[in-house]
RNA sequence: CGGGGAAUAGUUCAGAUGGCUAGAACGCUGCGUUUGGGACGCAGAGGUCGCAGGUUCAAGUCCUGUUUCCCCGACCA
């Protein structure tokens, strides 16, 4: 098995790769291809993950709920871009039955069961919900409506990279209405900037925030927002989407209100959203040639303790780490004690270090006798000798301090690879030699998007802020032309 | 859908110009010894060599067909 898809650092990367998912699992049993077994230590991670998120999202005023995994064509097939953006990675629902083979070794598809309507496997779950939308809103006193969906979706992409881009992902799904489109693009720009710090203070990657080209945005949205986070080989991945929806849809699927006035309107929306690609991002980004780190604040096990002994002082050791792994329980969780039976010490290290497990403690009879213990920080391997008394000060400490370690790390990689260039051949130059972010002007014309992609690889990837202030000479074709950021995207 | 590979043990692979009973490493099982950076010894289990034809005294190896998987593009979060 190969995990060559996702950026390897070494020959390790796919072994260490694999305690997280497995994708030969589902290959052996099944013809489903490009989809993926998301391990128990891999989903802890993605739970974590979840948490804090939800809680942001909920801070934000959305509220959980649930729709359908199947969507009639019909529904789908209302807003005339959003047809077309998915239309070709469908999956479709025909029948509803098997029936045995007349040989009775198997089972086909009964054709007396076909489907009236055929139903899609959700892309994504705008027209279902908006569908309900329509019945839910009626004045001006039900808006905002603010509803959030933790789901899987299917899209049947043609070529699938293990967590970058499968078949089926998990994601959160946020959906708004609103009054106005002041109020709408508010609640894009909410979105995105919660994302943004979510990524920076929860798993230490840093980002850059902006409005997508129109080639790039999403299908049906007027606008949309991306978050973009730079890969340690300097390309770059869209970690999240927040879409300025207009009244797209709201027309198409009759969603109105009476406002203030008693005039009927229709409503403005957004949407947006993150996906199972963050533990990619994740992976790619906080890793180094032992394995993965995890951030402390979504690390399954935050600490592993290895007790090191011999048969003659096994009990006193095990005694004493045990009498630490207490102390230290009252302060942090996610503590492991790994106690386990004849395996070595190495093989122990070895093994969290692949996981990621921010820090160890290693205990053993001449720690015991100093009344000491060694703390090992994954980030940056530093080993220290600590009196018992200052363990659990200690472990809290470096724990936020590999926190900010690994957004450090982060912000100076993308800071270091980010580059500006005026004029075509610098452009070339840069993005072939170093990739990363490419600050150019462009002007906004798609075929000179489209001829620099098809040239050099490099898609735009948003536009910041302040790069709409800054305007000079398009790159390609030299009209006048707002700043974007170029990269080369996973 | 284009362009390249590949298919042999649970996994990664080796098996020139066909040759006898198909191999290694890792993993797995049992016993014993081990435990401060992926432990070691001994014993063992595990294979219709992707599938179907063909050539031959003889096919994992050659030929034809077929299926599947992987990688690189196009498409995309």
């Amino acid at each position: 098995m190969s995990n060559k898809g996702i950026t390897p650092r070494s020959e390790e990367y796919s072994q260490w790769f694999l305690d997280i998912i497995d994708r030969a699992e589902l290959a052996e049993n099944s013809p489903v291809r490009g989809s993926m077994v998301i391990k128990p230590y891999g989903y802890a991670i993605w739970e974590n993950i979840q948490k804090e998120l939800d809680r942001r999202i909920k801070e934000k005023g959305a509220k959980n709920a649930y729709f359908p995994l199947f969507i009639p064509k019909s529904f789908l097939s209302k807003e005339a871009d959003h047809v077309k953006g998915f239309a070709k990675e469908c999956a479709i629902v025909t029948h509803y039955r098997l029936r045995e083979t007349a040989d009775g070794k198997g089972v086909e598809v009964d054709p007396e069961a076909k489907l009236e309507e055929e139903l899609i496997v959700r892309p994504t779950s705008e027209t279902i919900m908006y569908d309900t939308f329509s019945r839910w809103i009626k004045s001006w006193r039900d808006l905002p409506l603010k509803i959030n969906q933790w789901a899987n979706i299917v899209r049947w992409e043609k070529r699938t990279r293990p967590f970058l881009r499968t078949a089926e992902f998990l994601w959160q799904e946020g959906h708004t209405v609103h009054e106005t489109h002041e109020e709408s693009l508010k609640e894009v720009m909410e979105a995105l900037n919660m994302y943004k710090d979510f990524a920076s203070e929860v798993l230490a990657l840093e980002t850059l925030i902006g409005k997508k080209s129109n080639s790039e945005k999403f299908a049906g949205a007027l606008d949309t927002y991306g978050v973009e986070a730079m890969m340690q080989d300097g390309k770059s991945l869209q970690f999240g989407t927040s879409h300025d929806l207009g009244q797209n849809f709201a027309k198409v699927f009759n969603i109105q209100f009476t406002d203030r006035e008693g005039k009927l309107k229709y409503p403005w929306q957004t949407s947006w959203g993150v996906s199972t690609r963050m533990m990619g991002a994740l992976v790619m980004s906080h890793s180094d040639d032992k394995g993965l780190i995890v951030p402390p604040k979504i690390a399954p096990i935050k600490v592993v303790i290895v007790p090191i002994y011999k048969d003659d002082n096994k009990e006193k050791v095990l005694k004493y780490s045990r009498g630490i792994y207490n102390q230290l329980i009252k302060d942090v969780d996610n503590v492991e004690f790994d106690d386990r039976e004849f395996l070595s010490p190495g093989y122990k290290f070895n093994e969290w270090e692949k996981k990621g497990v921010p820090v160890r403690i290693e205990i053993g009879p001449k720690d015991m006798e100093a009344g000491q213990v060694v703390i090992v920080r994954r980030d940056t391997s530093e080993k220290s000798n600590i009196y018992v008394s200052e363990v659990n000060e200690n472990v809290q400490k470096l724990l936020e301090d590999i926190q900010e370690n690994l957004l450090s790390r982060s912000k100076d990689l993308l800071i270091s690879n980010t580059y500006s260039v005026s004029d075509y051949k610098e452009f070339k130059d840069v993005i072939s030699s170093k990739k990363g972010f490419v600050h150019a002007h462009w002007c906004g014309d798609p075929e000179c998007e489209e001829k620099i992609k098809e040239e050099t690889k490099a898609t735009t990837r948003c536009q910041t802020e302040e790069g709409k202030k800054n305007t000079s000479k398009c790159i390609y074709c030299e009209k006048p032309g707002e700043e974007w950021v170029f990269g080369i995207s996973y």
